[in-house]
DNA sequence: TTGGGATATCGGGAAAAATCGATATACATT
DNA sequence: AATGTATATCGATTTTTCCCGATATCCCAA
């Protein structure tokens, strides 16, 4: 867990915005036709058209929030489904109260 | 409490590194003459020659870290001591965990 | 009230991040 | 095999951050 990495993988708005909408899939995106959101997820397509920016821009952040270890993604099909990594915020709490 | 000023805040090496060192200032800084750690904190000028930068870009990182919350400081005479506050490592400890 | 020391602010050059369009890759369907 | 769709990667431009030196401000002591 690099804190460096991941403190700035959250200094952005539309990271942040993305954080918060997956944390609520079901109230935030409409139904899926191939995947379940507790399982794997919201696909790229789906969080870029909540987000207004482009697709490249998009799946530029995920990648980011991927490897800052916030985020996990799974491949179904032609499409890549991310979800939150709740254990990681809990780690990231906890470090925060204890070692920051 | 603005999430994305903290992490912005929290996005660089020098100041994580500050906020470690001000976590125990005994172990870290030589005793100071006009203030106690306790009451105050440490004086910019101690911080600047652990860190190996300029004068101008500590007292700016200090700013950063006072402005989003995360450090309070004392004027004493010619001096201005920084520590930390406490309180807002809890609260974005909670936020984590919790709203992030 | 003048000089010196501590800190803050200003202006700038270099490095990194944000964001885009274009293109590549990967998979599914026909 | 060819086409279409979803995502990833590349290259480029703009914006932001990093970090410095120079200067200004603030406070103390002589």
């Amino acid at each position: 867990m690099d804190q460096l990495e991941i403190f700035k993988a959250l200094s952005n708005k539309s990271r942040l915005q993305i954080l918060s909408w997956l944390k609520e899939p079901e109230k935030y995106f409409p139904e899926q036709e191939h995947a379940d959101f507790e399982k794997v997820g919201v696909c790229v397509g789906q969080i870029q058209q909540k987000c207004g920016l482009t697709q490249s821009t998009v799946s530029e952040y995920l990648g980011i929030l991927l490897k800052a270890g916030l985020l996990e993604s799974t491949r179904i099909g032609q499409w890549t489904y991310y979800k939150r990594n709740e254990k990681a915020f809990e780690t990231l709490s906890d470090l925060v109260k204890t070692t920051l």
